[in-house]
DNA sequence: AGCTCGATTAGGCGATTCACCTAGGCCCCC
DNA sequence: GGGGGCCTAGGTGAATCGCCTAATCGAGCT
């Protein structure tokens, strides 16, 4: 029961939805709540992005609900797959990341909505009917923060990571923030070495850093402040 | 269902376990893998410090599983207090939190076992099972830190860095903590490159640590927190 | 339409660091 | 006197760092 797998019910009365995500007691707990909406139906779970794809082109869900930190890849890559795959997907993103770090970057690559995990239940669920209904989910915070487009170019003091650093310099900035060796991250972008040395090259620059170890110590802090 | 309430079965047959951990898709997803255990029993569940304290209060459960990190308290404090208030109370942390930098600390205030949210459901039932059991659970990584001690009787005083690393060790620990590398560290004690990272791989070896940037995180983890 | 500019990808190269090994001088304890 | 831990430091091969160049691509400016 616990194991991800495509067990369509074959319902054409219910929406079908895909769940990826690498956590096996939180896909529980989120499947059980949304099996139990006589209208919505699990129909498959993955816990990395190579099985959401196949489950998402054998069984061709309505809704896709998807970490943002799977363990072998990036959440965001996934997204941006899935999208190019089935464009008519919809996407929903339940992540245990800050939303306000997150949440425009998921929506920038195709998300059409994003729940942090720590929020009820019921969150979810609006934001499942609130996406099959058309529209795009998000809590009022982000929805207010996104609606000023205005920067200050130059030498303001916007310089925090996620407004100065591009999609994929973030991405690569959280997972030095863990530990995790240029190797590493290279092997789990599916990378070269090279590029994720480019990229905290790009990174340093960007936050004017000077060192390897500078950068490690300060990526390490923010992931830890910026989290639940 | 989704909201945290004590609800006694009054099974004299099963095992009692109050759950506290403030996600509650989370919750849900470890209530229905326990429940589904014949003599396993979720029989209370809250998402905050001072309901669990009630809870544990009425319900004298056997096993509690908490998260570390709830919304207004600390839950290494809500252990602590459990603890004082339930001397035979068994209690399981269940955390999203790095192993390496928070299981030495929930055993010094009383936890019986440290599981990591990412790992599969089957690691919660053998830890339930191996804390019931008697003993205590930890992950193969995490006890082989804590195994260089075999001595300390009584009180259970843990690897810490201050207790096992040598005065010139937690020294050179300190300032790789402080995001130094090991050129500026050498610089700053007199001493040659050559000797820091010797004192960096002695350092490795005694808290288990594989790789430098795991170290690095751990040391900085440490200076922030201060005074294991 | 042409052009710049940033993002993303990746390679080269010398210096540095990593990980694992040996080793001598020191001090303490059995 | 013989372990054993501590502090020091070198050797070696692999990996990473820091600083280059560069191709591709899309967005935006002229």
């Amino acid at each position: 029961m616990t194991q991800p797998q495509g067990i369509p019910r074959g319902s054409a009365e219910t929406v079908q939805i895909l769940l990826v995500d690498d956590h096996p007691l939180f896909r529980q707990g989120l499947a059980q709540l949304i099996n139990q909406e006589s209208d919505l139906e699990i129909c498959g779970e993955a816990d990395t992005a190579r099985q959401a794809l196949t489950l998402a082109e054998r069984l061709s869900p309505t809704l896709a609900i998807v970490d943002l930190t799977l363990e072998e890849s990036s959440g965001l890559d996934l997204i941006r797959r899935l999208r190019s795959l089935h464009p008519e997907l919809r996407i929903l993103v339940v992540s245990m990341h800050d939303e306000m770090l997150c949440a425009e970057r998921a929506l920038r690559v195709g998300a059409r909505g994003y729940v942090m995990k720590r929020e009820a239940a019921e969150c979810v669920l609006s934001a499942i009917r609130t996406i099959l209904a058309g529209e795009v989910y998000l809590s009022e915070r982000v929805r207010a923060r996104l609606r000023p487009i205005g920067d200050s170019p130059g030498g303001g003091e916007g310089t925090s990571p996620t407004t100065v650093l591009s999609d994929r310099e973030f991405e690569v900035f959280q997972m030095i923030g863990q530990g995790l060796t240029p190797r590493q991250v290279a092997q789990q972008l599916h990378l070269s070495v090279r590029t994720i040395e480019a990229h905290r090259e790009h990174i340093k620059k960007k936050l004017g850093i000077r060192s390897a170890a500078e950068l490690l110590k300060y990526a390490i802090h923010w992931n830890q402040e910026e989290r639940g």
